[in-house]
This record gives structure tokens, C-alpha cells and sequence, in this order.
DNA sequence: ATAACTGCAAAACATTTGCATACAG
DNA sequence: CTGTATGCAAATGTTTTGCAGTTAT
């Protein structure tokens, strides 16, 4: 019956080496074609974010890359953040007033997420009626829709959130 | 057909003063049931709010206040504000990585939101399907939802956008 | 060569916090 | 009275920017 409205994280997790190739392509047509230069923190910024299968913000991936041995500045790594988003490679999500998460976005399952407030576990679902509201948004106020996002907060209906942080 | 979707402002315009005065006491009974006390400038943050039917942020508030001679500080606002999220007579909304707005919520229509990507105007819309989601994501996920928030972000398709800020 | 990119540090921005003073209960 | 709330200014956390030096094309 619902079936589809798990994400099953295995079928989208690591991609193949192919893979893999074919989006490093794709992000170095498009810093060809915006005469922008394929330096090397681009690329060991593009490998780090694409070795990743989970939600990062700037810092995370900043400190990835310093662990790596990779240096780059934060500045960096905001600007290279931006060219991914701008060529469709990575999405910029915003979950309540926290700093933006990013997700890399080849071979991405449009999904929406659940965030709970005691934990900030964030769960991913699917449903497709999401489309027909888009598609009645599109036809209705004569928009071309480019992207969404629909959170939904709340709590874990168990006792105990088990991931919830000990505090006061 | 689709005369639920549009929300009709006019409708849930500016409240009559016994609807004003029934919000006040629910604030100050929140207050009291806090322990909290009831400040002048609580008081008179409470009231520009809901004198006000639009999206507004903490800064604009604050001036506002300013402009209407009543002293109050950014501190107090942010933190009246919250208050007034506490009890559910604000919510707060986060469009793209801005800063946080906030909207009056009593008599509220649960309404969704379109952000025009080259003016940032707002519109509002209403869909049942939503809450088709909501339940469904309660149901398999065993969450309680507290609050969602779907915005769509895009172009208006009229040739240029009418309100599109002169630049570059 | 030369225009673009980098790192760094400083700036910008929204929001929060610490503390001395003011005031509601 | 007494504990909260306030205003101010400083601190915070995230992101952006300016600039001198570096590098890809």
C-alpha cells in the first residue's frame, strides 16, 4: 500500500564509480561553460560532497575536508557549495532557523523531510500528492515552480525519543 | 472547483475589536499561567502585531514600534515574539535562508506559501491534500506533527515580473 | 599573460546573552 | 520587597566580502 513512500536510503546510497563520473563531468561542462576554472579544491570539494550520502552544512564539510588533509578555506567551500546548487548537483535545504544543510542531488528521489524536534533526526518520505499541488499551484497562479520544500516537525509518538540529547 | 485554494485576505483581514480583545486575554492568561509577567512593552508588542495582517520580521517590528514612539528594544522583540509563538498566537516562518518571518495566527487559515524568486512576494494558498500528507506521515512514521511548512519557490510566467527590482 | 580563484581576516547580518537597572506582582 | 523583565552593548554563529597573492587556461 505505501510502499512507495519510504525512501529506501541503499537504493540511492553510494553511487557507482561510473556514476560517479558522469556527474564529475557534468559539474566540469558546466564550470566549462560558465568560464569558470576547474581548480583542485572545486574538484576535492565535488569528491567529498559526492562520497557523502547524508544532509552536511558548510562547516561539516569544511572539517571533512581539513580531516582529509584537503585544505580549503570556508570560503571556498561556500563558493563551491553555490556552483553545485547552481548546476542542479547539490540541494540547499533549510530546516527550521538552523544553518542550511546540503544533499547531493544526482540520482535524487524528490523528497520531502520530517525533522524531530527532540532529536533532530530527519527522516525522508515521498508522497505523491505533492506533485498535484505543485502542478495546481503551476496551473492556478501561472507560476513555473523551480523547487519546494515541505517540512514537517514534530515528536516521535515513543515514550522516549531514544535519540533525544540529555539535557535540564 | 478550486475556490478553497486561493485565500481570500479580505476574509482574514483585520480582526473586530471583541476578536482583538479575545486574543489579548489569551495571550495574558498565558502570561499568567507562565508566570510571567505583563509588561507595557509586551503589551504594546502584542498589540502592532495584530494591527498588522502581513509577513513582517523581528527588525521590521521593532521599527515599527519605533516609529510609533513606543521604546522598545531588539532584545524584547525577539523575545515577545517568541512568547507569542509560545502560545500560539504567531508563527514563524523561514523563506529561503532570510531571516525569520513571522505572521499573526489567531483566526489563521492553515495556508501554504509561493515565493516569487525575482520580487519575493508572497501568496498564499490552501490545499486538502496537505493534510492527506500530514496524516499519512503521522500514520507510518508514528509522529506526532506539531507544525509543517511547504513553501514553492519559482518564476511568475507573465513576461517580465511586474514587481522585479531594477538591477544588474 | 591575465582574468579568475584562493585564503585570510574583517565585515555583515540576524539573533542571543550578560548584566546593571527598572518595575510588576 | 523580590524576582523578572528590560535596555544596552557585547557576543555569537553563519555567511559574505575585500584584497593581496596564486593559479588555471
Amino acid at each position: 500500500m505505501v510502499d512507495y513512500f519510504f525512501i529506501d536510503k541503499s537504493e540511492m546510497a553510494r553511487l557507482s564509480t561510473d556514476q560517479i563520473e558522469i556527474v564529475r563531468g557534468r559539474f566540469n561542462d558546466y564550470l566549462r561553460q560558465q568560464n569558470l576554472r576547474q581548480t583542485t579544491e572545486r574538484s576535492a570539494i565535488f569528491e567529498s560532497v559526492y562520497e557523502t550520502d547524508d544532509h552536511f552544512d558548510a562547516d561539516e564539510m569544511y572539517l571533512r575536508l581539513r580531516e582529509k588533509g584537503v585544505g580549503v578555506s570556508r570560503a571556498t567551500v561556500y563558493n563551491t557549495l553555490e556552483l553545485l546548487v547552481g548546476c542542479n548537483l547539490v540541494v540547499r535545504h533549510q530546516f527550521g532557523n538552523k544553518q542550511a544543510k546540503f544533499e547531493r542531488s544526482f540520482r535524487y528521489w524528490q523528497h520531502d523531510h520530517l525533522i524531530c524536534m527532540d532529536c533532530n533526526k530527519l527522516f525522508e518520505f515521498c508522497d505523491p500528492r505533492i506533485q498535484s499541488i505543485r502542478d495546481m499551484v503551476t496551473e492556478i497562479f501561472e507560476f513555473e515552480i523551480s523547487h519546494h520544500s515541505l517540512n514537517m516537525y514534530g515528536h516521535c509518538k515513543k515514550a522516549v525519543c531514544p535519540d533525544r540529547p540529555i539535557s535540564n
